[in-house]
DNA sequence: AATGAATGAGGCTTCATTCAT
DNA sequence: GATGAATGAAGCCTCATTCAT
């Protein structure tokens, strides 16, 4: 019953924490609104979180071992693909459990990847850029073609692999329902797969 | 004389300003370290600015016109221009005086973008995205058919409007040169421009 | 059964504390990092001592009595020592207590002595170094000689009464085994035995 | 005349927080108590002395200077003495520099010694008695006999070093007027000669 | 005996800003 | 215009201790 009360208690600082960390971000949250919103002493909230660092993880590490795996699955079953229609197929992979990522992690898939300057988290959002990035770029250096091999090396694959993690944000940020997130997830990945097939033909 | 001088050691306190602002954001900024950076003194330093928000505007506020000038500059053109080619026409008026504000005012773009979180011009960028997406959408509403007035409504010209502003700020981040910009504001456009063409036959 | 287990972990506790004790002194020592060292909780240890003054008494009360029965033996049989060869005969009687109090209660000692700092025995090691210094002067004073009386009254055996002591702690504070510390207090007490013998002729 | 009240204020700050240094060691002092015994608030302290340690050092630096120099000194004139009546003239030379010191730093010098734990100078007392102790068992060395050369490695000589260090400290401890401290400080370097000389026939 | 929950005071420090000179 | 002095609020965090269970 203690135990009950006390897990009910911690959830409560959590959601607590989670409003202030996604209103002013880790760097500008503040320890002693969390403890008011959540109705208890700054001091008292110690006693949960032992700093503002580990309450900021206790909310964002999950999420965090979600996209890696996500990432993981993804590189492992694309070597199975073969190269013709790559990137329908990807895309109907990727699509599934980033539409997941988003109907269940949302809030706190939007802190990690916003909100997270002054954690260990805070070249997170780059990091997967410059991954998705390289899966960009990598794909065109296996096409044996001069001209797509030049363009390898282009910024604009990097503005591309940002556009389409801003994309998942902004779905993230708009959420309504998971339908909606579906169909927009959805059309988000068609768009980016025609654009980009204009440099693969 | 003395005006000169004044008029120099201003701009001097807004270059430190500048500096800090872009490293911590507005509410992390500390006027302490922007006085430091400038060589005067904490107090004297409110001599030049009233307030922390005064000098955040004295950076912000000539970019913020310009943008809007922008905007409404490209509102006005293209009543003016026909149906047929329109995204070209419009990707080449844009271009010029995006590549333009890059150019000149790329530090203060990003700062009025990303760093004014506590400012009036926090909720700047999302407008920003609003108005570019109506533009897209009332296009649409412009042709008379039912599936595109349909496509209308939907998010995704929200989650590209988005994307172009989004590109604009990454190429502004990772800026090298002019020559640099103009190739990637052309490629972002064109970009943007053919992937969105797809809704218009 | 019950009673045994409870005066282990009362021990345990009393363990973990003099570490944290010695480590820190009263002032600094936190109760917290006690009972996590003791592998109870902090309110739990509570149950075992009021406070954490009375946990420093509780491993310092002893060595007080130690020490204080140590002096009183000594004051008792130095009346019955003659006069000649009195520092041979005082060093004897000394150094045996003082090595059994080195050899036994070698960190409660240097506990008392230098980390009560906030307790009632923050006093103790001056008061030591008076009650010894009188020692000497005493017996100065019973010498009648107007030149050595002058002497007494001298600030000098303050200091050597607290070399002494000083003496002591420091091989507390190296202490190697205790074959060890009967040679180095035997070497203090002749050491010092020998100094102060330049006094009385 | 501003700059007359600051510095008063300055120095009012410094005798503040002497005050409180000595009393409870770096460790415990609170900036809060040096405030209200210096008569400002607690923040305004902080545009005086940036930190508690800088605080602490603009107390203890001059002390850290004044006794590596002096040490220095002592260890360039001594190889200029003859092996003859070494003792008293190391005596005789010491005697001197070290009466100013305590004459003139008293307070400052028994802060470094004994309330400088968590600063970078908690390591300098024992460094010094290192360093005393060296000048000792060299000396040792020098005299070439075997039966000296086994003293020589003995922890006798690491306790009569801390013993004329504690010496000094003690006349500081309980200062007088300054012909007490030359009176005492002659003495307990002829105590320490004559005791030393046992081991140097 | 054992523990989680709770607290108020205090720890050092930074903040933006104001004021008198 | 320039500066040092001053402040109150707030930042994160630790403390010893108490209380209800």
């Amino acid at each position: 019953m203690v135990q009950i009360l006390k897990k009910e208690r911690k959830e409560r600082i959590k959601h607590a924490a989670l409003s202030e960390f996604m209103l002013k971000g880790f760097l500008n949250a503040s320890m002693r609104k969390i403890a008011q919103n959540a109705q208890i002493s700054t001091s008292n909230l110690y006693n949960y979180f032992n700093s503002k660092e580990k309450l900021f993880y206790s909310i964002t590490d999950g999420v965090y071992d979600i996209i890696n795996n996500l990432i993981r699955d993804l590189m492992r079953t694309e070597k199975e693909i073969g190269r013709e229609y790559f990137f329908e197929q990807v895309s109907n992979l990727i699509a599934q459990p980033i539409r997941d990522l988003i109907k269940n992690h949302r809030e706190e898939f939007l802190l990690i990847m916003e909100g997270s300057q002054g954690t260990k988290y805070e070249n997170f959002q780059e990091e997967l850029v410059v991954v998705i990035e390289k899966h960009f770029t990598e794909h065109l250096h296996a096409i044996e073609n001069t001209e797509t091999k030049d363009l390898a090396d282009t910024f604009i694959f990097h503005i591309l692999a940002r556009n389409l993690l801003e994309g998942l944000l902004e779905i993230s940020r708009h959420y309504i329902n998971d339908k909606w997130v579906d169909y927009n997830v959805q059309a988000l990945m068609k768009y980016h797969v025609l654009g980009m097939s204009q440099f693969f033909q």
